[in-house]
DNA sequence: GTAATATAGGACCAATTAGTCCAATTTACA
DNA sequence: TGTAAATTGGACTAATTGGTCCTATATTAC
């Protein structure tokens, strides 16, 4: 290794440069708003992300990445499969208590702000759903072993099904709506997978 | 009636207007496109419409009220309630035939891109939310009423359910999911209304 | 010491943005 | 015919945008 060693920490300002893309979307992040909250300055940034746009694809693999493993081990933690799925769902419901949280979810943000654009922001938005669905799906196929979840209805119809309702929900949360409406919304939503017949 | 009337016509224009935002944005929809779009110049654009931004506000309304409306008019005319409501969620499969259709809704891509940010524009927002769920209200209620949902579960929740599960199915036609898939998920979640005790 | 690299900062750029203003023209009605 | 109002089009702003480039400096390994 030669040369002067880089001060800053590039996955740090590509963690703190994804915070800001997903409270305020792409468009609305400006280059001056990155390197402020990055700390970099200019010049830095362009040697070590390329360009902004770089830098957002990067973002997008990183929260889908973040969001996976986050999930995967909320799922292999909980007591139950249907524990993790009901959670899933209610604890969107925490998104309401401070403003911070009000931002959706990135992928999806994303998805609406401008997927229809840019093929390859689309390929990354569908990987991201994709992975989260995965996931559900492993954990509504180990409910249904379980006997939590019925199996009259194929899993891979709930696994979008809750995906779509989680999507929902974290939209309901960024247009305004109470803690108390989401938490009704979560629960009637989870009750509607165990008593399904 | 003073003066030389207005060559274009008002209304209309605003329309073109509403779809070029639904399409693409706010802050992406420039005032070029919308002058190309709307086929009027710059110096008629701001006498009539004051400014881009007021013209929005406008569009958000327009489309609010045209999408009550339409519902009402759905509701009034469906055979049942219950018909009305399973139309509504299945009817968003229709949005995956044509590209054009991938817009998603206006008033929740409008609490996507920016209600954060602009109070007026999150209450407008928040109004075009409330009116939907005030028809789903009616209609869940009838649907009660007639036995096809059973009255165990309050009907404002389910006015709930049935916002967030239709947001979240646009937000995945706009993703770019499946027709399938929106119609296996819409007809699921149609069914929990009907099946749940 | 030297080569290699990273740093900050600023000059610079071309494009685009929403918006203002003005002049010339067109159209109606009284 | 004159006045009021709407039209177009273009000149013009001030600001911002993402991005490039250059210089000077700092820091490391060899």
């Amino acid at each position: 290794m030669l040369g002067r060693p880089r001060k800053f920490d590039e996955n740090g300002a590509r963690e703190v440069a994804m915070q800001l893309f997903w409270a305020k979307g792409y468009e609305a992040t400006s280059l001056s708003n990155l390197l402020a909250a990055m700390g970099i300055s200019k010049s830095s940034f362009y040697q070590t992300f390329e360009s902004k746009h770089t830098l957002f694809e990067q973002c997008l693999n990183q929260y889908r990445d973040i969001l996976v493993s986050t999930m995967s081990e909320g799922l292999a933690n909980a007591p139950t499969p249907m524990m993790f799925i009901k959670h899933a769902l209610v604890d969107v419901a925490n998104d309401t208590n401070d403003p911070l949280g009000r931002r959706g979810c990135l992928t999806m943000n994303t998805a609406s702000e401008f997927s229809q654009r840019d093929s390859n922001i689309a390929r990354c938005v569908e990987a991201g759903i994709q992975a989260t669905k995965d996931i559900f799906l492993q954990a509504v196929k180990a409910a249904q072993a379980d006997g939590d979840i019925s199996s009259n209805t194929r899993a891979d119809i709930l696994a979008d099904y809750l995906v779509t309702v989680v999507s929902g929900l974290k939209s309901q949360v960024k247009a305004g709506a109470s803690r108390k409406q989401i938490i009704n919304t979560a629960e009637f939503s989870a009750r509607t997978l165990q008593e399904m017949a």
